[in-house]
RNA sequence: GGAGAGGUGGCAGAGUGGUUGAAUGCAGCGGUCUUGAAAACCGCCGAGGAUUUGCGUCCUCCGUGGGUUCAAAUCCCACCCUCUCCGCCA
């Protein structure tokens, strides 16, 4: 589906942002957070906005939940507020003079009153807080203005391209042909199935090295070029995180789930545990932005895509990813989203492989973000653009989720910060692209120039 | 796995039953002073929520969940986490 030439304009230029006498106030006023004032407030611009993504949502139910958590917590606060000021008057009267048996007394008939009350009245305010909470986890974030309409990846708008596609004077195989071709075992499907079933990889030798090449090049580029602070972090973690980022409670079924009573996940992305690392905190403005490159393996159930990319290395159970996530104030996102994207190309571009960008349309777009651009790589074997980056603004969502907060200097308030994140990219598919574009009529892979000093200055591989 | 210590506001750190959401210090904010800055001095300064046009009033929160009590940061129980020592171990 082709681009109308103005929205794709629209794409290319910066959205004129909200005007700036109005006050940074987070919670108020602004239609794109979905806090729970907003949704009072913006009730129909939210349901609208959220349409987009092809989420339908049960306003009246919201409504008539509220209506009912008013009226508990009003019942319970008043109940809260005489019981404490009976007890408070049993401190009084014994302290001036009256015996305490007389003292409790006294307020005994109130206090009997009050309690057949009181534990119901707080349950039952408790249980419709819970019931709201359970509702608003489950709602996405809302679009900004600027993702396009659309259902499906069809849907999705090209950016930018980068590169020219290779044009080969021989049929170029796929890469389970060339890695298979480089020598016994250097990329083994069978005897990786053999361990662990299908959706998973060995890879040996040269190969190998190659791959943990990518992972430290692209390190390297990240921390030395980009201002990003490497970090190290659990593989495993619990739900708190994994509600934070906004893989709970909706897609349980994507993650492995240790046994055991420690409650543990496999991460399905870094992103998990690095964006996390602010989660219940209020950090300091001059420590904005934050800025984190994190390598780890990634696991991912795949429920759901059965028969999609079953030959190869494409979509695997487990795979390698060096990571990109920014904390940033929340002025700062949208410009840091296009940043944060450049930083993820610059990886494609280094390597000299052809890529285009693409922005994604309402119904293509994950859960948690608010804005996504995905950087496809070209796969001759293919001859399409394939999918090695996700990049995204999730504006205040995983930040209200997890409260990471910062203390705006101006108003002496914690407010929440925007995060965002993108791969940096998937390793397993950069290295697909490398097989796949560098491969020579011969069967040997050309070392793309830009990893040769990770790989002692090889240029083949044979 | 065994023994002990501890989890309090942005940070550090008091507080062991009563009007304490919490001393004090640091940081932060405002002011005095200064040509400016620093220093000094004075004042303000936890978070979330309900209600109100607003002033305000009220509720919740001192790791989590229970319990005792008229009243719990403070007492009791369970759990989680952190630290120290011992054992084991990559």
């Amino acid at each position: 589906m082709q681009p109308p030439a103005a929205l794709f304009a629209k794409l290319c230029t910066p959205a004129p942002r909200r005007p700036t006498d109005e006050s940074p106030t987070v919670s108020r006023g602004d239609p794109n957070m979905l806090d729970i004032r907003a949704l009072r407030q913006d009730g129909e611009a939210i349901a609208e906005a959220l349409r987009k993504r092809g989420y339908e949502l049960d306003l009246d139910a919201f409504r008539a939940l509220d209506a009912r958590r008013k009226d508990a917590d009003v019942r319970s606060q008043d109940l809260q507020a005489q019981r404490k000021k009976a007890s408070r008057e049993v401190g009084e009267l014994i302290k001036s003079g009256m015996e305490v048996d007389a003292a409790k007394a006294k307020v005994a008939e109130t206090l009997k009153e009050i309690d057949d009350q009181l534990d119901g009245e707080v349950e039952r305010a408790k249980a419709i807080q819970e019931q709201i909470r359970d509702f608003l986890m489950g709602v996405p974030n809302v679009p900004v203005e600027e993702v396009p309409a659309g259902s499906d990846e069809d849907d999705n708008v090209e950016v930018r391209q980068w590169g020219t596609p290779r044009s080969f004077d021989f049929e170029p195989k796929d890469h389970v042909d060339v890695g298979e071709n480089l020598g016994a075992g250097a990329l083994d499907f069978e005897r990786a199935s053999k361990l662990s079933g299908a959706r998973f990889a060995v890879m040996t030798g040269q190969l190998a090295r190659l791959h943990r090449a990518l992972i430290d090049f692209m390190l390297d580029t990240h921390t030395g070029e980009h201002g990003y602070q490497e970090v190290y972090v659990p593989y495993l973690v619990g739900p708190e995180a994994l509600r934070g980022t906004g893989q709970l409670p909706k897609f349980e079924d994507d993650l492995f789930k240790m046994r055991g009573e420690r409650e543990l996940y496999l991460i399905p992305t870094a992103e998990v545990p690095v964006t996390n690392l602010a989660a219940d905190e209020i950090v300091d403005a001059d420590t904005l932005p934050r800025r984190y490159t994190c390598h780890t393996p990634c696991f991912r159930s795949e429920a759901g895509s059965h028969g999609k990319d079953t030959r190869g290395m494409i979509r695997q159970h487990q795979f390698e990813k060096v990571e990109l996530v920014q904390l940033v104030r929340p002025e700062e996102s949208e410009a840091t989203l296009e940043a944060l994207t450049g930083h993820a190309e610059a990886i494609l571009k280094k390597l000299d492989l052809p890529y285009r960008v693409v922005v994604l349309c309402g119904g293509d777009l994950g859960f948690s973000a608010a804005k996504t651009y995905d950087i496809e790589v070209w796969l001759p074997s293919q001859q399409r653009y394939r999918e090695i980056s996700s990049c995204s603004n999730f504006r205040d969502y995983q930040a209200r989720r997890m409260q990471a907060r910062w203390r705006n200097p101006e108003t002496g308030k914690p407010e929440l910060l925007h995060t965002l994140n993108g791969s940096g990219l998937a390793v397993g598919r950069a290295l697909v692209a490398i097989l796949e574009n560098y491969q020579n009529e011969d069967g040997s892979v050309t070392v793309p120039e830009a990893l040769r000093p990770y790989m002692r200055g090889l240029e083949r591989l044979v």
